[in-house]
DNA sequence: TCAATTGTTCGATTATGATAGAACATTCAA
DNA sequence: TTGAATGTTCTATCATAATCGAACAATTGA
């Protein structure tokens, strides 16, 4: 069982969060996350290939924005929601909820 | 004179927002635009040649940030509080107060 | 008019990253 | 043990963008 890398929460940087949530599918899968607590990557429907989607969800995990727990052969995604709000109080909350009442959707998905 | 584009208030997204803000030395500018309230390009001490202020200023701008008024040769830079406030409520109240508290800075920049 | 100041634009280079597809690894159930 | 399910990794492609330097444009003052 390997071994997945998480940053330190003092190693959480903001350039890598914001950058990490400014794309749109990543921001859908954060935001799509945050609401059911935890989520596994295939569980979740986005217009790209899975390799894709774990091309993501390691940027997510390497920006220190998400916690991967393995368990079997799935991966399951939740926010670091505390660690985020320690680091950067209100960040998250601010931006989720600008996603939210934004409107901006992905691409061809019914969601 | 020539006319700059400044997106309405409306045809601000939430990613290019982010994404402009995920560069230090953007944020660095933004950052000290928003404490002095007006200033120009050249005034700000960045670790980048001209051209390329020029560059991060504009993209500032086009992601609906900073507004651009010109006044003889300069261009004065101030942030779109308002706007911003309005379309993304604590956002950049939040990203600013992240980024003063986190200690991040911009190489080879005596400051 | 000429030169200095301030900034933009253009061209080139270089790096990064989003994406897909194929191959591979791991786990679990039949 | 075999096969299905779930993801990762590797390779390749394509697009975007950060940067610099040089040329250009506009304004202002001498």
């Amino acid at each position: 069982m390997k071994i997945l890398f998480h940053p330190d929460r003092a190693d959480i940087h903001l350039s890598s969060v914001l950058y990490a949530l400014s794309d749109p599918i990543r921001l859908y899968l954060v935001d799509t996350i945050y609401k059911s607590g935890e989520r596994t990557c295939g569980d979740i429907e986005v217009p790209v290939v899975k390799s894709t989607v774990s091309h993501h969800a390691r940027t997510l995990r390497e920006a220190g924005i998400v916690h991967v727990r393995m368990q079997g052969t799935q991966r399951f995604l939740s926010i670091r929601t505390e660690d985020l709000e320690a680091r950067f109080p209100g960040l998250l909350d601010a931006i989720l909820k600008a996603h939210q009442t934004s409107g901006e959707t992905i691409p061809f998905t019914t969601d």
